[in-house]
DNA sequence: GGGAAATTTGGTAGTGACTACCATATGGCT
DNA sequence: AGCCATATGGTAGTCACTACCAAATTTCCC
């Protein structure tokens, strides 16, 4: 790896965190992409060589961090599916846990603003059509149910993924995002969860 | 009802139809908000006083459809909740049903634009988030578990509804979107799907 | 019907995100 | 050193969206 990327990596964290802590600051509405450049001490035009929009500059943690469970479990094809479904969730949160207070924020954030909180949503709609798409090459049967099949198991698992993460920046702190997803996964297996009933 | 209302209504949906109908033609980015006004013969500033984004010209249909059903779910507080929240998911496919082309619409622009996509992931976390805050009324013990319940069967629920619909705007024709609903509602309740598992 | 009050409308001027493009500077290789 | 590829900064422009104002329209009350 050339003296180029090393350079190219650093720019780009630089870049992401000025203008993280300009919108803690200040607000996502109130900061302008040219107060970030010249906070990162960049020309406009560069920023937007390495961020295509404002808003993915806060939600490229986030990104990251769904990225690398969901490639984990592409890699792991022995497992049995209900494991490696677990796994993802306990590796996200485990990406998570590595930087709470920038997870706390990108929810704040979005909470607050609505075009982050579209972009949020669609970020996480990406990763739940990622992993059923790993999830489709492992099932057998008709491609069409096996589709559909893959898409709903992992809308569910995303789903689990979402919500104790949204309890877990809600929380002051001390709460173990791994045993809430445990409790949501067993919830799940009880019988516990009022579903729709086909009757 | 005064004239004054009538003619209010008029206008947003001629605003509405004549933008869906240039988006359509020309597609999304390829639209100017000025083309639409001058389409629809009302200045921009009145557009504007109607839709506050471009976005939202495109998912009015679709958010009427999901308002009609939570709100109709909030209005029957008797039925038991598994057979509510099917009432739901079916009321949504009925409401959709309506105007297919409409809908097909929406998602094909979903799917070429980020920004309609993100937008539209946004309406349904939305509507996920008024369907948990009727469901959480309807549970009892511990409120916060409570509001994670809840949350986890709307999105469940929601996540259906989803998968169902983009099922059914991608097949040619002749699939019925209830019966589609049907079969994911039993493969949860078989325990067909892979699921996470607390182990 | 007439006239005041409230509401709706169209227009103007502006901000700011984002694009296309060009000239320059910088790092990588022989 | 010198050449090539790439990274950078700047300019000009488009377009979504906001704030504001003056004119037109509807409603209400007499």
């Amino acid at each position: 790896m050339g003296l180029r990327e090393v350079k190219r990596e650093r720019t780009r964290r630089l870049i992401a965190d000025k203008a993280f802590e300009l919108f803690c600051d200040h607000g996502f509405g109130r900061t302008t992409v040219e107060q970030i450049a010249a906070a990162a001490e960049v020309g406009p035009s560069t920023l937007y060589r390495y961020f295509p929009t404002k808003e993915t500059l806060v939600l490229e943690f986030v990104d990251d961090c769904l990225a690398d469970a969901v490639r984990r479990f592409g890699d792991q094809p022995a497992v049995e599916l209900s494991d490696g479904l677990r796994t993802v969730i306990e590796r996200v949160l485990e990406q998570l846990e590595t930087n709470p207070d920038r997870v706390r924020a990108v929810f704040d954030l979005a909470e607050r603003n609505e075009s982050v909180s579209a972009h949020l949503n669609e970020l996480i709609w990406r990763f739940r059509n990622d992993l059923a798409a790993q999830l489709v090459r492992r099932l057998s049967g008709d491609p069409v149910r096996a589709e559909f099949v893959a898409a709903l198991s992992a809308g569910i698992t995303m789903n689990i993924i979402e919500n104790v993460v949204r309890v877990w920046v809600d929380t002051p702190d001390a709460v173990d995002a791994r045993q809430l997803a445990r409790q949501a996964m067993a919830l799940l297996e009880n019988g516990s969860l009022p579903l729709p009933g086909s009757r």
